[in-house]
DNA sequence: TCCTTATTTCGCCAAACAACGAAATAGGAA
DNA sequence: TTCCTATTTCGTTGTTTGGCGAAATAAGGA
């Protein structure tokens, strides 16, 4: 239950619901996603814990990157339909959408110089 | 996206997760899901309000009684698919299976005798 | 080594939330 | 009508949560 629990709580904000649809595209750095949201790397970070917590993003360390994804396929059944959830219920909202669009942006552009511009402000 | 939000800020709160699996049984009022959780009358009415937002349940109006229920085939596919997750999530979880039990006594007892207990209180 | 930088942790604040009890509402029953 | 009584609404309180910035941590690169 209190796993359950994790991942609905995991799913009870915008931000967070966002970063998953995000993530699709495949994996993010910490830095790209506070590009996309406009957040201090402190908050994105904090959700970040928060979906990994729930099983809802695997990370992957390289070098001083971390790399955020969407679980693969050994990812418990309850996490695999809640994705599948989400996914269903908000692919073609504007907002998605929209982040998506933004999220092209991003990435067409060098990670560190993002987290350069991020960490002179 | 407000409306899928709706959703999962009412799956966020484990009573109200708890109240939707005691619903599978069929509709309950008020009083009885306030003694199935020993809680305030008037929070479980704000749960089942919150849950009705999201469209997560329905209500009736029988006399002095508002029983509620889970909404039929009619819902909206998102509201659906989320009743499916949580039941299969949960549907053999043990907490979940002794409020079945505890249920099971509830539904013996006259709902009046039910609520003119908690009014006493 | 020392410097830079990507991320996390910590401490704080304001907003949101769950819980309660009291009062208000609504709907029989006497 | 006047009582009950089932539920909701309102106001309050304590806790949780989302946000930030500053400091700590970790990992190259000079």
């Amino acid at each position: 239950m209190r796993e359950f629990m994790n991942i609905t709580k995991a799913l009870a904000d915008e931000n967070r619901v966002r970063t998953l649809l995000a993530l699709r595209k495949g994996e993010l750095c910490v830095c790209q996603i506070t590009e996309l949201f406009g957040l201090a790397p402190s908050t994105v970070s904090k959700h970040l814990s928060i979906l990994f917590q729930a099983g809802l993003v695997e990370s992957r360390k390289d070098g001083r990157w971390i790399y955020y994804k969407l679980p693969g396929r050994n990812a418990p059944v309850v996490v695999r339909e809640a994705l599948d959830w989400v996914e269903k219920a908000l692919a073609d909202n504007p907002h998605v959408l929209k982040d998506n669009q933004q999220l092209k942006k991003i990435l067409k552009q060098d990670p560190a110089d993002l987290c350069k511009r991020q960490c002179r402000k």
